[in-house]
DNA sequence: TATACTGTATTATGTCGATAGGACAGTAGC
DNA sequence: GCTACTGTCCTATCGACATAATACAGTATA
């Protein structure tokens, strides 16, 4: 299965199960008009409570994320992917800018926060040396 | 006062005073040896509880970051400000990993991670140029 | 000694997320 | 029609967090 969800961690497992349904949309591992698992399927396989998932499911029915076909179960709707991908877009752009700006406040040496994301470029990026120069 | 609480975020009140006490004494603003503010004067200031800010002070004190004074308040230990430091270091590291982690496994375009990284290095270093080039 | 602070501890209430267990109507396939 | 699915809804319980309102012992200062 696609989803991979943090048990331990602060945020609701609905809210992990919302997001990560959305991202798999805005990747298209999910197509328009595609059945997403069914609640009990999904329940199983993450090894969490189907009301969990259940409550997951309606947050997306009301986004019109997915809509419901009675007795069958819950499809992608048709302008799904591109909203989610631009969801997907906001969301990284708020996370990192949140980061940095923690970063800042906590008066960690800017050398640092420089030195910490290109080692993480560089992960991702192996033909690239880390590039950013010293300044300011 | 040097502390920015986030009531509508998801992260307990008393562990981002925790956090944020510590990145306080990281950075000098609290010395060695001096009080941190009194349990009652802080949640004033933040306008919390002051149970909450008593818990998140019991949590320093567990872990040995400041000591009780009797009758006086609760000061900053001796090696406190070296450990506030490295776990600072260890907690940002660990946040941009997540991040990008976060990102690769949504499939997030590795172009958009770059310009979304960038701007943001951009921002707090105006005289930069965004200089990481393209690859991969 | 009186007061005004300190940290610490207790009990109770409310909210929220997660779980447990069950019930219902609708649909597909035999 | 029967069975096995589907989403949806309900009540109840549990733990974590935050709050409210006290209470207590220790210390500094006047």
């Amino acid at each position: 299965m696609f989803l991979q969800i943090d048990l331990a961690g602060s945020v609701a497992i609905y809210e992990q199960v919302v997001q990560q349904i959305k991202f798999a949309i805005a990747s298209g591992t999910i197509l328009s008009n595609e059945l997403i698992p069914s609640v009990r399927e999904l329940s199983r396989q993450l090894a969490i409570n189907p009301n969990t998932v259940a409550r997951a499911y309606r947050t997306l029915q009301d986004e019109g994320i997915v809509y419901s076909r009675r007795g069958m179960g819950l499809a992608v709707a048709d302008e799904s992917q591109h909203r989610c991908k631009t969801e997907r877009r906001s969301w990284f752009e708020e996370q990192f800018r949140k980061l940095f700006e923690d970063a800042v406040r906590s008066r960690l040496d800017w050398d640092e926060v420089r030195e910490i994301v290109n080692q993480q470029l560089g992960k991702y990026n192996p033909q690239l040396a880390p590039s950013v120069s010293a300044g300011g």
